[in-house]
DNA sequence: CATGAATGAGGTTTCATTCAT
DNA sequence: GATGAATGAAACCTCATTCAT
């Protein structure tokens, strides 16, 4: 049995911590083949990538992919699974206990979106989930429950954390959430996506207008800043 | 010719009318092919679809297709080609002669944008071409040159207006482009992706809460209105 | 490199002898493979014959042709080189270094042609190429110029050494060598197409009234022999 | 039914000789299609040519062939009767009360054969039984029992002929006959096969050195000539 | 642990054959 | 008679999966 044949268990691994010589060798070697395995699916999609391919860019034989993974099926999965766990703890910990302006921590949100999970690996994981989620309900069930509910439940207690103190005025709390998100993953898709037509954005100056733009429409003008 | 081949003329071909019903299937077939596989090719992804599916979705045999396409992969660029032609005029006619307040303008094209494209069928290109991006440069390329330049161009000049009769405040144009564009498109990869979540969107509310955000965002608030 | 990685180096690699089973069997297969096609392509040509077919005769399955040859066609292209290059070898060695009269020369390249050539798989390359000139015109090509010319190349050389020692009399050289060879080629297609009827032809006593008919006809009688 | 749906009524319809007006045309079609048959059979061999093919090269639609010929192998058929019918009458006559010496009857034997078979159409034919004798072994057995046996019986008595006057040298007639025929069929498919190559051969000068050879190979040159 | 040769189910593609017009 | 759109069986080819080494 690979470690990766469920979908199920997830942070089983980081607890265990012992069995240190042996294990190590093997538990290092899957992130080798699901950072190879995620590039391809992203770029190619999963139907559309080979194992062979994997494993080539990987540096080890096709054989050697099924001594950790039960099928290609278990591979995505456990592409997507490690490219979400870190995501939802980077996520989180940006808001706690944060002091200030709401409008400020709205843009450490933003940006610290881009610099801990956009712009690294897991930026190709929000693609992926996009272009796989009818060939994989469940795993896009489970990305949707564990870092689109949780993220937009961050970013709803942030927007009424302006709305309570007046910083912001009155809106339509759901949507505002949707549309305060989707510059955040077309970035990531367009730099995925559109990058070979040679058009490439600059995401900090995309982001900030983002923000500027964002704030000036959040906040309520009525008021003495 | 021999002076007596005119028996052979006579009924076979002149009745213009007769083989209308073949005709007009013969006509029509390809179109049909196209639709049946824009859902396929949405839902599935490019290598994720069977011919056979496409085949029977359209309710004819896998052999028709060949009569109309020279492979799987021409059927593809097929698909796009036909989603994108009525785009473009439709993307233009928007602008054209648009008398009164820009940002009303703005207005008229997001929302215009959603009944006439977003909504519609086309909307599944647009999740198609992010999916398929490397597996298809060349149809991608076109799609950015034919559909995405000219759309930014058209954001652009609406932009513009705006920044000339003051209307607006100062602003990167051309970051502001993606930024207004973006929960456009992710509005259709919503739909397209994670509908089978569960949670979906209203795309009216969506629209009119982005286009509300964006106007406050945009406006020049030192002018009196 | 961990100080520690030596014990994963002793067992794996170093018995050389170790896949010698499997080595000798897929530096094998190819010409296995080759041999089956062979046999097919003769019986039925290269369109019909089924891949399973080859497969099945070869003792191997369908996929495990397409580790070793890229397609069909690719196959044949090497069935055919296969049976060319020590066709090549063999054809040269005959005549290099003769000692004797040019009629006994001229006989042991026709017997020798049928022991080591004709006889021989090569002879079913000869009854293919015919067979599948115009589907294949560069390798059509490549036995002309690899093997027809160098053939007929030989032959020349036998005759002018018969005209210039004066066994021989005057005759049009290039055609004499077109009509020496024909019968060479119509024994291997002889028993190669009509071996089915029931007509069957003694290669030796056809050879050798070839070749005494031929030497009759070639000699000079007005010589003192 | 067609009229060609069967292999063996052959001779049946030059009998009818009725039936003018409507027949005549549905007489006349078919051998427009077996000639683009044939050409495409030669070229391609059997499996390898498209009806759609021959079709085209006919002028007719595909559907066409099916109100002539029952199936693909029923054109094969009727194209390989079709050019053995006449090959046999014409055959025959040559030897039929030839006064003169022997050796004169066998060169216009030969020169014969190549004027009014080989270089026609019916030359094709040859290469095609040859090339597709597995495939058909009906087919070939018919043309090996009407057109081989036949010729070889001719030849035969030609020989005998030669050898009862005192003509010819003693030999194994049978091996014989085949030696001689071997460089005409060679001649045809040396043209059908080879002539991609630019290695073309000239007919005539090549039945000139073939009769020469042969004719000084088979004299008695005891005999006073 | 790791390999990679071998497999065979399943995909794309072709094409002989049919039949409504 | 003639057509050519439609079919579906069967071909070529791919690739996830297995297993002897």
């Amino acid at each position: 049995m690979s470690p990766h044949s469920s979908t199920a268990d997830i942070d089983t691994e980081s607890v265990t911590g012992e069995r240190s010589q042996r294990r190590r060798r093997k538990d290092a070697r899957p992130s080798e083949l699901t950072a190879a395995a995620l590039e391809l699916f992203v770029e190619k999609g999963f139907a559309g990538t080979r194992l062979d391919d994997i494993a080539a860019r990987a540096g080890v034989s096709k054989g050697t992919l099924y001594l950790y993974f039960d099928s290609k099926e278990a591979l995505f999965t456990a592409v997507i699974e490690e490219g979400i766990v870190p995501a939802l703890a980077a996520a989180e910990q940006q808001f706690a206990g944060y002091q200030g302006r709401t409008s400020d921590l709205l843009r450490v949100l933003l940006l610290g979106w881009w610099q801990q999970i956009g712009s690294t690996r897991m930026g190709g994981v929000v693609k992926l989930i996009i272009s796989e989620s009818h060939n994989f309900p469940e795993v896009t069930q489970y990305y949707h429950d564990h870092v689109i509910v949780r993220g937009r439940s961050l970013l709803r207690r942030a927007l009424q954390r302006g709305l309570e103190s007046g910083e912001f005025r009155q809106m339509d709390v759901d949507s505002a959430i949707d549309v305060i998100i989707a510059p955040l993953l077309m970035l990531v898709i367009w730099r995925y996506s559109f990058c070979i037509c040679g058009h490439d954005i600059e995401p900090e100056k995309y982001l900030e207008t983002h923000f500027d733009l964002l704030i000036q429409g959040l906040l309520d003008k009525g008021r003495v800043q």
